[in-house]
RNA sequence: GGCGACGUAGCCAAGUGGUCCAAGGCAGAGGUUUGCAAAACCUCCAUUCGGCGGUUCGAAUCCGCCCGUCGCCUCCA
């Protein structure tokens, strides 16, 4: 398949550089609740890894979690819970709305604070070639050279001239030059710290991903995935100091980086704190609505959080779930043919993963479906094709459950035989009136040659 | 200020030189079906791709300018 890497600017032809493809995306920062943003994140590196073992490959997927940092110790101490602790919190709902999304977990979810042996490696090898330096003021902050590394800024395309323009660069004292950032920050009284040579501290961000990409994966890693957002600083930082440490080019292949949902023509972010978690988007949606919205627009574009399109996709996913369950009579000695489909699936994908062209496919699969079922022609074959291509983009096409407060089946069932009675005694407002009782509690029924289907919407 | 992305029907959104002068979803109109519905099916729904120029036999697709929206440059998926 072909794939657009940021580093190249170009779309290329993907291949694993060994047997299995080695993918690492960064995770969250467990410190607040997971918000749509991350969901967008999450559900276009799910498929991507989907698709890729859909075409044959083993996939090799790393997520990380960092569970130290600044926001962690802040939510702590506002929350009187040790750092662990909130981490944990923020690790376990993640997975919980992650698994609620249908967004597979990682081969590896390693964790920033068992991995601290191997970022002091990573940093006492960095300063031992000259591409890093304790602070000079004695802090015990660990720095990246940023000038020893003529290739800097070749991922997020700056030099480091425009990069000391910015004004904004803060100048702390143990730096010896403004773009220099932390790969080993000395930790206060009272925040979680690890012994280093440098005396007791914790990683910064940049490094621990470097770190956790090289323990997993290797030296060189075919696709590194992560937000547009996350392209500079931290892509360029991580690059510079895994390349830098390993001596190895690249360090990733292809640099994968999903365009950012916005919400009232802003970023979703936390500084902005126009956040919509990812609980709140499952209250009101499915979670085949939610990865169709996200799916329907090509993973590099922005994506407006709009709910009310969200909701229209509420009723495209009953389309597909409508084609895929609903048997034929099968008595026309025909029957619907889906491997066209299926090679079309695999040619738009292929490009540069367009789900949006993908899930069209889909939608004609499942109209050709229509029309054959109709015809009374077999299409069970074809069903199972739109289930198969379904699952390449984490569809479960399952009907919504019965909530507590609703009708059960069994009360579905019951007014049922009470409505086919009336209606075959010609009653037709009693019937009606059961009816409509079931459309108000969320139930579709529906009237065929084989007596009245029901399903939950 | 520097770097970059985008602007396609009522809404969302593919398509980046002819081989599709524009996919798919939602909404809408008419019809088939139905006791009436719902779902499904059939037909229709952008002579046009922000504006103005240019290149070309040919452009939504390339180039220039203009207008508008957004991102990164600072923690962020």
């Amino acid at each position: 398949m072909k794939l657009y890497s940021t580093l190249t600017r170009d779309k290329r032809d993907f291949e694993p550089a060994g047997d299995a493809v080695t993918m690492y995306v960064c995770g969250i920062t467990a410190s607040n609740s997971s918000h749509v943003g991350h969901a967008l994140s999450s559900v276009v590196f799910d498929v991507l890894h989907r698709y890729l073992e859909y075409r044959g490959y083993a996939v090799r997927r790393v997520q990380n979690f960092t569970d130290v940092d600044d926001k962690i110790i802040a939510r702590a101490n506002a929350e009187g819970l040790s750092p662990e602790e909130v981490a944990e919190k923020y690790v376990q709902e993640f997975f919980r709305d992650m698994d609620d999304l249908n967004v597979r977990r990682a081969t590896e979810h390693p964790r920033a604070t068992n991995e601290i042996p191997g970022i002091i490696r990573m940093i006492e090898g960095l300063i031992e070639k000259g591409n890093a330096y304790p602070a000079a003021d004695e802090s015990g902050n660990v720095y990246f050279r940023v000038h020893s590394n003529p290739e800097y800024g070749k991922l997020s395309g700056r030099t480091v001239e425009e990069l000391l323009e910015g004004v904004r660069i803060d100048v702390e004292p143990g730096k010896e030059a403004p773009p220099d950032f932390a790969l080993w920050k000395a930790s206060k009284p009272g925040e979680p710290s690890w012994d280093s040579p440098w005396g007791p501290g914790r990683p910064g961000w940049h490094i621990e991903c470097s770190a956790m990409a090289l323990e997993y994966l290797g030296e060189t890693i075919d696709i590194h995935g992560g937000g547009l957002d996350l392209a500079f600083p931290h892509h360029e930082n991580e690059l510079a100091q895994s390349e830098c440490f390993t001596g190895q080019k690249p360090f990733a292949r292809f640099w994968v980086h999903n365009g950012l949902l916005r919400l009232d023509g802003a970023k979703m972010s936390k500084s902005l704190g126009n956040l919509v978690t990812v609980r709140d988007a499952l209250d009101g949606y499915s979670a085949d609505a939610i990865r169709m919205y996200i799916l329907t627009s090509h993973y590099r574009g922005p994506l407006l959080y709009d709910e009310d399109n969200i909701g229209t996709q509420e009723r495209a996913s009953r389309r597909l779930r409508q084609a895929a369950n609903v048997a034929s009579r099968a008595d026309s000695g025909k029957s619907v043919d889906p491997a066209p489909f299926r090679e079309h699936f695999v040619e738009v994908m292929d490009d540069d993963l367009n789900t949006p062209q993908g899930l069209a496919v889909i939608f004609d699969l499942a109209h050709e479906i229509n029309r054959g079922r109709d015809a009374g022609h077999e299409i069970g074959a074809a069903q199972a094709v739109l289930r198969e291509l379904s699952d390449v983009l984490g569809l479960t096409l399952a009907e919504p459950e019965a909530s507590e407060a609703g009708l059960s089946d069994a009360d579905v069932e019951a007014r049922l035989v009470s409505r086919t009675e009336a209606r075959s005694n010609r009653e037709f407002a009693a019937a009606d009136a059961i009816r409509d009782e079931l459309i108000a509690a969320g139930i579709a029924i529906e009237d065929g040659p084989g007596g009245t289907t029901w399903s939950r919407v």
